[in-house]
DNA sequence: TGTACATCAGTGAACGCGCGTTCACTGATGTAC
DNA sequence: TGTACATCAGTGAACGCGCGTTCACTGATGTAC
């Protein structure tokens, strides 16, 4: 066993967190972003008084929770009794609830920009239009995880100072602007934009996450119900897309 | 009892209906909707053990315990102590803790009506851009009242049921999608839209809460932080309204 | 090979907290007479 | 004018709930010898 064990050996030295988190703060190192513990279902065998990897079973307790009784019902306690672990177990490796929280949100940061990256591949292969096609798994990926993408958005539940939170969502945005420097036939450089440029990502994030939201949040709905009946979301977003002004570059 | 010795002034005695909220069912009706809830800071008196308005001092206090304490602050318990009752008071007026934030969400949306109304209008006589003063005006709104407006969109808290809720959110949709019709130059109804109407109302509304919410969570700082210090969020609201597709009628 | 030992992941009882809800009660009020 | 009364807004004590946190403890594990 012992899988993680090792991890223990390299002794965190990030100069963020002080010692709340006993197991988790060496666990949550930058490097130790494991987007398998969303993804895979590991099909354990019985486990005995040491769970040999209660930190990754954790992680999919808590997307089951946040999937099946939102993201209020998300708490250290729930997400024990989901895994089968004593209450307390949670804190050993998070240390609060907030840490469970922000590395369950890094996760979904990953397994979001992967998607978007996949369907943007794909749309390249089939000569399609990679930036509909990025629109297409943001808003899916919102539909399809709507409690991880809440969580993903909400400051209030998350601690962006925790490194490994930080960086996944940091890269998700260079993802997005590298994107619209494509589009633009650019090279964008995240660090240094220009106000077009800035205007243009803060356009096409702002118009496809709030179309996310809307939709998640039922205010779509108002729109929706002026239409012809059976007329889609999806319809609407590909409609909302090509309505959409064309880069200026 | 009445240790807290303070006023009392009208009365707001009506005939009762069926339902839970014993005083509050009453005045929750639809017609009932008071903006001036929280627009007025009122100076009551000293009450005594009536309180004259409790509703609306309740609803009073709420917006303050929501600036001050989040969203997550926002308790029935909370909010009776900010308005200095016993803490089942509330219970009295709005049945549980879904009636009151529906409430305060429903004056909420009032006001965000009027805060858009009235910039257009001034832009209008101003000979500026409606559009785009609607859309400062949104987002200066989230700005402005953050728990409010979190709470307005936050479907997960709300019962879209209630009349008075309904019909104040309907209202300020039929708002933004009247005043895309007006910007097209066509004659929009909510009730039947075409696509490409639904389609504008989608990317414009989209686009400005999208703004709003990333700006609300911290999320836009990704992209200021590669902007020229100095520069601010309307500043970049500004540019990217300017970079917007023009209506196409 | 076996044994002794240090490590530490996970347990479970206990604690205090704030919450919503209930309910018998209090007392201010308007109104009928 | 005064009195009696019904109404009901608001009280406050009590209850049960689920939460996070703490901490002494248990026992599986790897390793040194």
């Amino acid at each position: 066993m012992g899988t993680e064990g090792n991890a223990r050996a390299a002794k965190a030295s990030t100069p963020a967190k002080a010692g709340k988190t006993r197991v988790g703060r060496v666990k949550s190192a930058v490097s130790a972003i494991k987007s398998r513990a969303i993804a895979s279902c590991s099909s354990k065998p019985d486990r005995a008084y040491h769970h040999g990897d209660l930190h990754e079973a954790l992680l999919l307790a808590a997307k089951r929770v946040a999937d099946r009784e939102g993201l209020a019902g998300l708490t250290l306690r729930a997400v024990a009794r989901e895994a089968g672990v004593s209450h307390a177990a949670p804190a050993h490796h998070f240390g609060d609830i907030t840490g469970l929280l922000s590395e369950l949100a890094a996760i979904g940061f990953q397994r979001f920009r992967s998607a978007m990256t996949e369907a943007a591949a794909k749309a390249k292969t089939a000569g399609t239009s990679e930036g509909e096609a990025r629109a297409k798994a943001y808003v899916g990926f919102a539909r399809d995880n709507r409690c991880m993408f809440q969580l993903m958005f909400r400051a209030e539940k998350l601690d962006y100072q925790r490194p490994m939170l930080q960086e996944a969502s940091i890269q998700a945005f260079e993802n997005l602007a590298r994107a619209v420097g494509a589009k633009r036939h650019e090279d964008v450089s995240p660090d240094h934009l220009t106000l077009p440029q800035a205007a243009e990502i803060a356009r096409l994030w702002s118009m496809v996450h709030g179309f996310a939201l809307l939709y998640l949040d039922g205010r779509l709905n108002t729109i929706m119900a002026g239409l012809p009946p059976g007329t889609s979301e999806e319809t609407l977003l590909a409609a909302m897309l090509k309505s959409d002004a064309p880069s200026k570059s």
